[in-house]
DNA sequence: AGTTAGCACTCTCAAACCTTGAGTGCCAAG
DNA sequence: CTTGGCACTCAAGGTTTGAGAGTGCTAACT
């Protein structure tokens, strides 16, 4: 009886808080929502969640905010996803519809994010560390030049240019290419390393050096590169914050910067085809810390090949957002399950 | 005489406001300068350049402030380019030394420029409409699937796949493979649609449908891919102006979220070596209308392949600023006619 | 002529002060 | 356990005041 209301309180207070981005107080709780009480019972109640540590008051006499752990309780168990509008999902199938190839997919999936949830979008690019080589071709350059080209399920293709100090041999090639195909193709990126260990061994002594050489390039290719590409789109809803609250975004925009940090946001999405959320100061980022994450993976049912997600403030509407990023995630690995 | 100090005064406003970010007045003037005269005939100069346009108060009892008139002028005639310190050449050299392949360099580019002017840095790849094709090569993909490679000498790859109704024949890829190289390598992009008007004239009937598939993809990436890649960095430090001076950092996130923008903004660089400064309202978009943006092609010497800048606010340390800039690009140009 | 000192005037900024109102916590009664 | 009543607290906004910076003008000086 007693723990219902409370949580019904708290329920309460985070979405009006949400809405008007002001302190909630009492009064203005009984008036918005049918919670059959008086102010006086609910100040008891509010008492008791500020003691339980889901929301405080910024000052004395002003209404309570909900805490980093009670958005925490909010998300974990108040709000439901609420599926998006036949509307909206129309308007996301079109605009996402009409890319062309990855790097159109990739743009347009950030701006529809951003202009969606009126937040910062972040998008990886399919993570070549969960994808598989399709094929592996060679292109000599000039004598001693030669371009290795990997092309990879997820719609990348990844070039690499490998110095030679002995003229290419055309035979050499064909045999290299041959052999490296067989070992790569199909494979997870992250088996490569393993596979090609002892890869020179079947190759004369002669052809060593090439052979060196062009397999070192490729092991650079897959670990090196494997820092993946991010776009970030929306930056410009962060000035919003700014004016309406008063919170810096200078530390929110150097953290973005940063594409370490946001690998490790995206990467640090939960295993699963479900929306991850991390509030505030779950974030381990300092920068980050008045700002919450909501992120989902995408890609085969059981294969994600990379994340995407919104940064937003904490007070963010996360039934929506979260409905938001797992359609679009959906989508987006629809469409590149087409290709 | 007379002429010669009020030019002299604007200077020395110019310098102050860009050290302090404060309106200076008569009695500053004299105390930091050695102008050799009293603080009042200071202000009869003032008020004269003020009558021309140059600099303005923001209230009766204030210090003035530069217009963008005030800052053109200093720009062009008061300001010299300051050479940098033999430390910061070879911070810069060093630090673009170790860039790999051509995201690097420009990666790195990009967040060197921020560092240094402590601005905005935005970085244009080698526009592919000033380069030339270097090679071209097909890499069949599955019986109806061709991926059409094109090396340019700017050191880009650009790749698209083409879809064919019949299935690809290897003696006519090889055949037409062989006759694009002539048409097209070395030749400048913008001569390719030209150079490839009847091209399908050479082949027999039966051959036509992937020939023309092949040429319309092509020309594809020729006219549409030219909408350039453009990176940007150091969008942080915009947080400190919203602080510092009062006006809105919103609309400038909004500008350069737009790639249509950017490129216009780095389009528009004056065709010459130098570097081109555009004050304030001289930005043709509202959005960067308290801002200046300063910027310099890279490339060979007459034959410029792109351009690159920083956006800050009109108080920016031009000299400086414009000299950074200047080095980064020939820099950035030696480094890429080093490949 | 051009330059300078002197002076009255204007206007912003910051501090001090007051008032208002929202919201709380607690208590005693239902 | 709930509720109405009430005293209390504190932020926010408005007003007043004083100080300070800077200007424009005039009259005298070189």
């Amino acid at each position: 009886m007693l723990e219902e209301r409370r949580l019904a309180v708290l329920k309460a207070i985070v979405q009006d808080y949400v809405a008007t981005h002001e302190p909630v107080g009492s009064k203005g709780l009984v008036d918005r929502h049918q919670l059959g009480v008086s102010p006086a019972t609910i100040r008891n109640d509010m008492a008791a969640l500020e003691e339980e540590g889901y929301i405080t008051a910024p000052h004395t006499s002003a209404g309570r905010v909900p805490t980093d752990q009670g958005y925490r309780l909010f998300v974990d168990q108040l709000s439901q996803i609420k599926p998006l509008s036949p509307a909206e999902r129309k308007g996301i199938d079109r605009f996402l519809g009409e890319a062309a190839d990855l790097d159109d997919v990739m743009g347009r999936t950030v701006r529809l994010l951003a202009q969606l949830t009126k937040q910062v979008a972040v998008v990886q690019y399919p993570s070549l560390a969960r994808s598989h080589v399709r094929r592996i071709e060679f292109i000599p350059v000039t004598d001693h030049k030669l371009m290795i080209i990997l092309i990879v399920d997820s719609g990348r293709v990844e070039q690499r240019i490998v110095d030679c100090a002995l003229p290419l041999q055309e035979d050499l090639l064909a045999e290299l290419r041959a052999r490296l195909s067989v070992a790569v193709s199909d494979q997870p990126f992250s088996s490569i390393p393993a596979r090609l260990e002892n890869f020179d061994q079947e190759f004369p002594a002669d052809a060593r050096p090439l052979v060196h050489a062009v397999i070192a390039s490729i092991l650079e290719t897959v670990t090196e590169k494997l820092d993946e590409r991010i776009v970030l789109g929306g930056t410009s809803h962060l000035a919003h914050y700014n004016q309406v609250f008063a919170m810096s975004i200078q530390p929110v925009l150097e953290a973005l910067e940063e594409q370490v940090v946001l690998l490790k946001l995206l990467g640090e999405t939960a295993d699963s085809q479900k929306v991850s959320v991390r509030i505030g100061h779950e974030n381990e980022f300092a920068g980050l810390s008045s700002t919450s994450v909501v992120t989902s993976q995408y890609g085969k049912e059981n294969a994600p090949v990379a994340s995407l997600g919104v940064v937003g403030p904490t007070h963010i509407d996360y039934a929506g957002t979260m409905s938001t990023v797992q359609a679009v995630a959906q989508y987006v690995s629809r469409i590149l399950s087409e290709n």
